[in-house]
DNA sequence: AGAATGCTTCGATGAGGAACGAACTATGCG
DNA sequence: CGCATAGTTCGTTCCTCATCGAAGCATTCT
């Protein structure tokens, strides 16, 4: 028998179709109420009510309480990390796709993981990046060139110092199988996008959708 | 109701405390049989055989089959990938670590593994082994130095040059993260140490207890 | 205050699935 | 061939846990 951490009591907090659906919509990013999972996990109140309760207990979620609402989020990117990996394992021994649909096309493109962006583009950026040395690839890991303070700076986006979370982060990209930019800078492009509005979020999805001129313009900025 | 890759499918593989073991075992990177992984997740070989079916009809799983033994290993990098992100979320949130019991520290220094012997002592033993060259070890592979058979054979181990099984196999330490000999010399060891008396068998458990005498005996023998 | 909304707790029900013993198949050994 | 080892399949038992309705708190609105 075998001890160190309890990876069965995590694994099967989201092997309940009801949890792992409401993961899911959690990984778009934004908090949601009981209510709202209730609705996408599609089960009673009382039923996701007690299922928000275990994946609290068992630390995968936060939760900011306002007035008579209360907003479920995802712990942090490392569960957020989880979930994709399991995602890709999902896809990968996923029985015969059926021919993927024009959401799950948009989907591979560009999407949304947790708070950055994710998908062919998001890979696409990070290789650019790293190829005109403004991030350094070392391993697994992903830090700051010289230059990058600067080059973030003219685009307009402020690389902190000394943040709380890292600055950069790889994260595994399930439908392409390589790694992209996660981290507060992963978080802070994101937000440039949508600001910009570069790219717009497709309504109930992760999916990222780009305008061409947006296309253009994100093209221009991360991959020249 | 989300539709996509299923999460849940596979999550819920990787949730019963059985199967994370099995995992986790097989996280060395050496295929083992399903009497092994019975072992190590703590179940009849009835139910072992169960679960690795269902492993394998989810895809985390490969199967080779060679003569009557049965090797399972996980099926390849991205699942691994999977099963150490998990791991991660249930080291991060996972409770605060409750000091080892006596039982536990124990369990540590020595114990059974199958048939051979485990913990810090067994990875000690055979960092010792290959520092003397009797044996050689060969990225995950082990195999028998020159000296080998003359230097076992003093100690009263007789080394089949041709046995059913591998005479050498890695086996990696949950406590140590690091391999210890397994194969029938590490039985062959792990059955002198027991016939000696250098030690014996706690109950119910697979920890194995040196005596005073029995340790410096070992450590004679095998650590000098 | 009373009513309405958002959510949790309680209790009962039911289904899935984990467990093992016993019997069966397959491979190897003498 | 018969015996031993390795593994699977079958059938049964048992228990966990997901589910929902009803009732209970809590917060906000009027």
């Amino acid at each position: 028998m075998r001890e160190g951490p309890d990876i069965a009591r995590i694994a099967s907090l989201v092997g309940d179709p009801a949890r792992a659906n409401m993961l899911s919509a959690l990984m778009g990013g934004t908090a949601l109420t009981a209510s709202e999972l209730a609705l996408e996990a599609g089960v009673s109140l009382p039923t996701a009510s007690s299922h928000l309760s275990k994946l609290m207990e068992g630390g995968l979620l936060t939760l900011a309480s306002q007035g008579r609402h209360r907003y479920y989020g995802l712990a942090g990117p490392q569960v957020a990390g989880m979930i994709e990996a399991i995602t890709g394992v999902a896809e990968a021994v996923g029985p015969k796709r059926v021919r993927p649909g024009p959401r799950d096309a948009a989907m591979r493109v560009a999407r949304v993981c947790y708070d950055h962006l994710a998908g062919e583009q998001a890979v696409a950026m990070l290789d650019r990046l790293v190829d005109r040395k403004v991030l350094l690839r070392e391993d697994k890991e992903i830090r700051l060139g010289p230059s990058a303070a600067s080059h973030f700076a003219a685009i307009g986006i402020v690389v902190h110092d000394k943040p709380r979370r890292p600055v950069c982060r790889a994260c595994l990209d399930w439908s392409v199988r390589r790694s992209h930019l996660a981290g507060t800078l992963g978080a802070a492009i994101l937000d440039k996008i949508l600001t910009e509005k570069w790219a717009r979020r497709e309504k109930d999805s992760r999916a990222v959708v780009f305008s061409p001129m947006g296309r253009q313009a994100f093209e221009k900025v991360f991959l020249a």
